[in-house]
DNA sequence: GACCAGATTGTCT
DNA sequence: GACAATCTGGTCA
């Protein structure tokens, strides 16, 4: 399902409230799927549809970053749900996570990948790609596609504008009925790779990857 | 399409 | 010193 917003429709969307991420971190991961991610620049507004997710939880997940305590990197997880953690990979791609759960329990919910919305041609500039696919299609594209930086990290999305944050996620228009959830990418053996944390639009030509194969499935209503 | 190697640097042990 | 919540471009089928 393919759609984009006009001009006006991008500038009158609204940030979600703290309340939204105050919830379990599998619940918000799961609404998540669905909802728009907004930034608003001098240059454009780029907005994006999330149709893949994935939670890392502070019990019982050993891949989550703060699984061995609070170091100056994973700060930013045990402060006030609705914070944008945002760290650095492999020297040289960003991930975008929105924290949950009440301060000081270091959740978040990994952004991995989102359909065009807006600002589609700000998106192709800056990855310096044309296909529409190549631009939102994992969390380090989505980041470079929505002109995310390290900047960006410990801002408060749930109030853009303030401390020159514009980066939120709206409402889903049109949220799906179900949510896919399979296991998450990326994790080496004994880092929770069996763990069902990632969620998916399903059928979604957008997400980053298939469900890895042999993989377990679940559907769940949002 | 599947699989593989290389890029490149902050973080943690 | 090893590794990492990745991407890209190559090869082979």
């Amino acid at each position: 399902m393919d759609w984009s917003l006009t001009r006006p429709e991008a500038e009158a969307l609204r940030p979600l409230p703290r309340d939204f991420y105050l919830r379990p971190t599998r619940q918000v991961a799961r609404e998540l799927v669905g909802c728009l991610l907004v930034h608003r620049t001098a240059q454009a507004t780029i907005v994006g549809e999330l149709v893949e997710t994935e939670a890392y939880l502070c019990e019982g997940d050993p891949g989550c970053h703060a699984a061995r305590g609070r170091t100056e990197r994973n700060d930013p997880m045990f402060g006030p749900p609705g914070t944008i953690y945002v760290y650095q990979i492999y020297g040289m791609h960003l991930c975008i996570n929105l924290v949950t759960a009440p301060e000081g329990v270091p959740e978040a919910v990994l952004l991995r990948a989102a359909m065009p919305a807006a600002g589609i041609e700000e998106m192709r500039r800056r990855r310096g790609r044309e296909r529409l696919k190549d631009l939102c299609s994992g969390p380090a594209k989505l980041a470079e596609a929505f002109g995310v930086t390290l900047e960006h990290n410990r801002r408060d999305t749930t109030r853009p504008g303030l401390a020159g944050g514009d980066l939120f996620v709206a409402r889903a228009p049109d949220p799906p009925v179900e949510v896919a959830v399979t296991t998450r990418i990326g994790l080496a053996r004994g880092r929770g790779e069996e763990l069902l944390l990632r969620y998916l639009m399903p059928g979604s030509p957008w997400v980053s990857r298939p469900p890895r194969a042999g993989a377990p499935v679940e559907f769940e209503r949002r």
